[in-house]
DNA sequence: GGGTATTTGTCCGTATGTATT
DNA sequence: AAATACATACGGACAAATACC
């Protein structure tokens, strides 16, 4: 047996999933229909079903069935754009229909010791004080991504203390901290790693905990008009429902 | 039993793990000795090793046991760069010691009829000729990426027969398309999904057949200095690799 | 709400095959 | 060739989630 019965099961039916034979969001036969048709063990039958499972062609629902999973039109988050209002809501968001709603929770305000690579990416010393804002995003209700801002202590201590209180800051950050330090944001810097998602995220995200779906990392460096790193915000969205895009230079 | 049994082995090797109890490299206990350590039967034991191996945190190597993956710094690509000798192996590549070396095979170049996205992107009507120049690119003799560029026939009718040769242009395409017609690349777009990656996939980058490695794709239209799109590039990168990095305006 | 049938999830035991040392 | 370790495949039993009457 040159190849192992629950891949040619797998294939089998990965061939009828994708030639529509069985239909997006349809019911697969059951395991033990499974078993009759192809005349093998229901464990070999549910191997080739998680074979399936982990390519993400297909879900399991316990006591309903196995179901070929809905393709859903991802949701485009576009990197050239600044973060215009980015707590208050109204972020940023390329949709086919565009008559989504997206919100936000209030930020969650920490002060902390900077990790190595937070401090790394601010230009501060390791252990240097941070303020952190975190956020829980959603677009119609339905959680969309996770989001954590670092700045450096010494923006507060130059007066921007709204930073240190747990409310949105509207009409931005950034508009903030050019009314009261005259920062300015003259670039940014975004590094993506796709990684696997830890507990917290796959409760947040529900996420089946099998560990299939990975989760999209951006780190976005802000850099002032002099050239120094002001802000770092890491964002978190689950790599199968999330599309990035950035513009470089004239496009059309 | 609140917690399944081989979710709490699993649990408990992966606090060893990430406790570096035990190393990065080094062997788990053989799925004969977890039998013992943990009073389960041996398909119990597998299913805790298989909920590692999906997170990415071990393999299995057959005939000789399980293994804490190694970290593997990423390979970094800029996207904010042009793609300067884009066929020649001079890829640009950020990596902390550089002392690295890409190359890439000869293009393979096909004519092919512009599926409805491709078309879409390029501005051509659905159906039309484009030419396809695919590669496979390597570094340090590993694989790296696929990448396939396309472009619209109407270049090499313009005159741009290099094109539709099987072999390198250099110093790079877009010089040759300014030298030749004076198209120049004025900006570009990329667009970025995490998707499953395909047989053809996993054969070329060495991945484990259960679909656990997923795979970045990147696709990047070129435009000229009149807003027309002249170039599809889509690259294709392993997730568990690979680091894409973007810079906007200016930072330091 | 309760009970029952259906379906997937967990767990066990056993046997044999394949890859590596 | 032999020993070791993971891979495949079978069988059975009970639990948990869901749907339906």
């Amino acid at each position: 047996m040159n190849e192992p019965i629950y891949r040619q099961i797998a294939d089998d039916l990965r061939g009828k999933i994708e030639s529509d034979e069985i239909a997006h969001g349809a019911q697969l036969p059951t395991e033990s229909d499974l078993m009759g048709q192809y005349d093998a063990s229901r464990n070999t039958v549910r191997d080739a079903i998680r074979l399936l499972t982990t390519r993400g062609l297909v879900e399991t629902r316990p006591g309903q069935g196995t179901f070929v999973v809905e393709q859903v039109s991802p949701y485009v988050t576009t990197l050239s754009d600044p973060d215009i209002g980015e707590e208050s809501g109204l972020y940023r968001l390329d949709l086919a229909a565009s008559q989504h709603t997206s919100a936000s929770t209030h930020p969650r305000v920490e002060i902390q010791r900077a990790s190595s690579r937070i401090a790394n990416e601010l230009h501060l010393e390791q252990d240097s004080t941070v303020i952190s804002r975190h956020q829980k995003r959603y677009i119609d209700g339905a959680p969309w991504s996770l989001q954590t801002s670092f700045y450096p202590m010494r923006l507060v201590e130059q007066g921007a203390t709204r930073l240190i209180q747990a409310a949105d800051i509207k009409p931005g950050v950034v508009s903030y901290l050019t009314g009261v330090l005259g920062i300015e944001q003259a670039g940014w810097r975004d590094s993506i790693i796709v990684r696997a998602a830890n507990e917290a995220e796959a409760g947040f995200f529900r996420l089946s905990d099998d560990g299939r779906v990975s989760m999209i990392e951006d780190w976005r460096t802000a850099f002032d008009q002099h050239g120094a790193p002001f802000r770092l915000t890491v964002r978190v969205y689950p790599a199968d429902r999330n599309q990035l895009v950035a513009n470089f230079g004239s496009v059309s």
